[in-house]
DNA sequence: CTCTTGACGCACA
DNA sequence: GTGTGCGCCAAGA
C-alpha cells in the first residue's frame, strides 16, 4: 500500500487511544503538514478502511462532528463516541476540554 | 491545463 | 459570538 501523506493521516488516527479525540489540524501537524488539515478531511474522505481508520474520533477544532461520515452518518459517530465515554457539550460537538487526545 | 469544491484553520470586521 | 475572506493541498469536472 502506498506509503503517502494519506497512509501518514491513517496511521495517526488509527492510534488515537479510545475515549478521546482529534481535530484535523492536530493531526495535520503531527504527520508534518500543519497547512494540510483540509487533506486530512480529504484523507477521512477517501478513508478505504472505515472500520480500522476511527474517523468518529476525528473532530474539526470546535471539537464539531464532521457531518459527512464514512461509517453510516453523524448519528452513528455521536453513538461511537458517547460509547467511548466521550462527553457533548452539544448535540453534534464533543467536550474537546476534556477529551482532546494529545500524541 | 484551468477552475471549482471540500470531513479545515486562522485572521479580521 | 457570527459572518466573511484567504491560505493550504488534493481531487474532480
Amino acid at each position: 500500500m502506498k506509503r503517502g501523506f494519506f497512509a501518514k493521516v491513517y496511521d495517526v488516527v488509527r492510534r488515537i487511544p479510545l475515549g478521546k479525540v482529534a481535530t484535523y489540524g492536530q493531526i495535520a501537524r503531527i504527520v508534518g503538514e500543519p497547512r494540510a488539515a483540509r487533506q486530512v478531511g480529504w484523507a477521512l474522505h477517501v478513508n478505504p478502511e472505515p472500520f480500522v481508520v476511527p474517523c468518529h474520533r476525528v473532530v474539526n477544532r470546535e471539537g464539531r462532528l464532521s457531518g459527512a461520515f464514512a461509517f453510516g452518518g453523524a448519528d452513528a459517530q455521536r453513538y461511537l463516541l458517547m460509547n467511548e465515554g466521550v462527553q457533548f457539550v452539544a448535540d453534534d460537538v464533543v467536550d474537546l476540554q476534556k477529551h482532546l487526545w494529545e500524541e
